[in-house]
DNA sequence: CCAGTTCTGTGCGGCGGCGTACATAGGAAG
DNA sequence: CTTCCTATGTACGCCGCCGCACAGAACTGG
């Protein structure tokens, strides 16, 4: 995201920022309290969720290398409209607020990346909104593993189906069922918390529409 | 919410619009085409929905007259991420598309008040994504009841059970049924598409928390 | 090699909601 | 008043997922 400003700009931000590790499970921000700071993953992943009174977190967001955590700070709002759990451990750029305001308020470019950012989260929650409704665990594991996929995941320290199924919000033996009738169609194949993709023509058959029209979507914004 | 500008922009920019009637059922933006204008309800509730390939819309937003549809334009596009529907008919102020952003350059609170109800939009899509998945119909119907009656609706023409069960994603008779039992506890009456609330505080501990919750968070961040 | 832990497979009864269908009731129009 | 249409009440079988429980399998550390 970084690497789409202009290159003296670009260089010059990321000169504000410090690079820190994500370690999977931590919690980066909570939901209606101050952001820590703006985070841009440079591998990884961040899961964007909303938690309900007694009940498992529920995700539907992810932040990966092309996004940043803190996007609403664009708003003028320092305060975050949701929590963010560091899904696969990687690394990113943070940036302090107020480094990030004053930075915002020099740069167009950058406050242009920002708002364009929060408003694909935007397309993405709305989407996957609709789809925790009405789609099945098969499809929606399917679409989730493709997500994961395209956010330049290489080897997954962590989905072991008890992770999965928190960020589906369902049983962990729903996703048991799930993934054991993806892996005896061959799409993919997994042992103790480790999945590889096998066949992703396949996965993309299993998965639902939302995938796929994600992606049109913000193609057709974003060319 | 042009009220809450200063007086003498306030008026500059109310005359800036053209004042239209809202009609249940019409669609004022379709998801990934580009907003007509941005529309400031002055009486009557725009629902935001997204739709999924074959299904019926489902229900993630409500505008009222606290609010506006086309806060996204404030962040630079100009295509909507979302489709809205009247749901409620009534009046709004519109404004079209380059008069709005004229006036977001030229009037930082403005550009100010679109951006925090971008986010408090955010906010209400997260909670009401998890709650559409985790809660059951009869307190979601209860908290939607609620959500309106705190839009200042008094009267409503078309609050049928079928309406409703599209504005929930669930099936006409589940609604019935739900309103049924609501009515039986005695919180609300209702005769062919005509629901009178009759007991706040009933109706209220019949709702999930979402309710609450989301006004809780809401005040805490705008005070 | 053994013991403990973590991960996965599987089964059970139960429940909420689905799709469908049909019956009644209340208004509107003639 | 009758006719038609829309809104509501209710029932039936089905399915997906729940909560739970337990057994096997695979790693881990002694």
């Amino acid at each position: 995201m970084i690497a789409s400003l202009p290159r003296r700009e670009g260089r010059r931000f990321a000169g504000l920022c410090d690079s820190v590790e994500l370690k999977a499970g931590s919690t980066l921000c909570e939901s209606n309290e101050p952001f820590q700071g703006a985070y841009f993953p440079t591998a990884g992943v961040i899961s964007v969720v909303s938690t309900l009174h007694g009940r498992p977190p529920l995700e539907l967001g992810l932040i990966g290398r092309d996004g940043m955590l803190g996007a609403t700070l664009s708003l003028g709002v320092l305060v975050a409209p949701m929590q963010a759990v560091v899904q696969e451990a990687g690394s990113a750029l943070v940036i302090k607020v107020p480094e990030l305001r004053a930075e915002l308020h020099d740069s167009p470019r950058l406050l242009e990346a920002l708002h364009r950012y929060q408003f694909r989260l935007m397309m993405q929650l709305l989407q996957t909104a609709a789809c925790t409704h009405f789609h099945e665990i098969e499809p929606r594991l399917a679409r989730w593993l493709l997500m994961t996929q395209d956010l330049g995941i290489t080897d997954s320290v962590h989905f072991t189906h008890e992770f999965l199924s928190h960020t589906l919000g369902v049983r962990r033996s729903g996703v048991t069922v799930a993934a054991g009738s993806l892996q005896r169609r061959g799409f993919i194949s997994y042992s103790r918390g480790h999945i590889r993709i096998l066949d992703r023509p396949g996965l993309e058959s299993a998965a639902c529409e939302c995938h796929q029209a994600l992606n049109d979507k913000y193609r057709l914004v974003f060319g």
